[in-house]
DNA sequence: CCTATATTTAGATAATTATCTAAATAAGAA
DNA sequence: TTCTTATTTAGATAATTATCTAAATATAGG
């Protein structure tokens, strides 16, 4: 994964959005892309870029793909951000 | 300044590399450029990207401009990264 | 097997972004 | 003022990215 993959996921609005939404709980990529103004394709592109960024898992059930968020990227990246207030590197 | 520009300051990698220079304190915009192999206009364009989303504070000092880490937007993304973990929102 | 639904993949296009060179601005020193 | 250095701004170009439509894949249920 990575802190560039990450980073590059959560620069786009649509993109955090999800991860939003995803708070709620676990939720297919149907339902996900009825909260946005975009195409399937571009949503299934978006939650593409959120699972190589390790942001988000997938499971398959039957017909559905429920997508849900990961915390322990979220860990990865709390402590990068927070090793710009700590001081020298 | 707003989640939007942050994150998209820091989606690219010189950029935080830049941050990561300025643990060690202020620079001027010279000093940080001879630590990559970019043009001083491409530097400035980046300085301009992490001042605009608040991540540095700048200050001239006659001839040149020195350039800091500014820790009070770190908060913010600190705050905002950490609602992902935090539970329904 | 055939049809319908959910999602992804492929290919194309438009918008954004990183980068460069050249020109402009800012400041100090001669 | 003129020269030199530091930095930014302007304008152009190449690479990346977000988006779309159309086609492909996956699965469930007749």
């Amino acid at each position: 994964m990575g802190i560039q993959k990450t980073f590059k996921a959560l620069s786009d609005k649509n993109r955090r959005e999800i991860l939003d939404l995803l708070k709620e709980g676990p939720m297919t990529a149907g339902e996900i892309g009825q909260h946005f103004p975009v195409s399937g394709a571009t949503m299934s592109h978006h939650l593409s870029m959120l699972k190589d960024a390790g942001l988000i898992l997938d499971d398959r059930q039957g017909k559905y793909i429920y997508y849900e968020l990961n915390t322990s990227v979220v860990e990865e990246l709390i402590s990068w951000v927070s090793g710009l207030k700590g001081g020298a590197s």
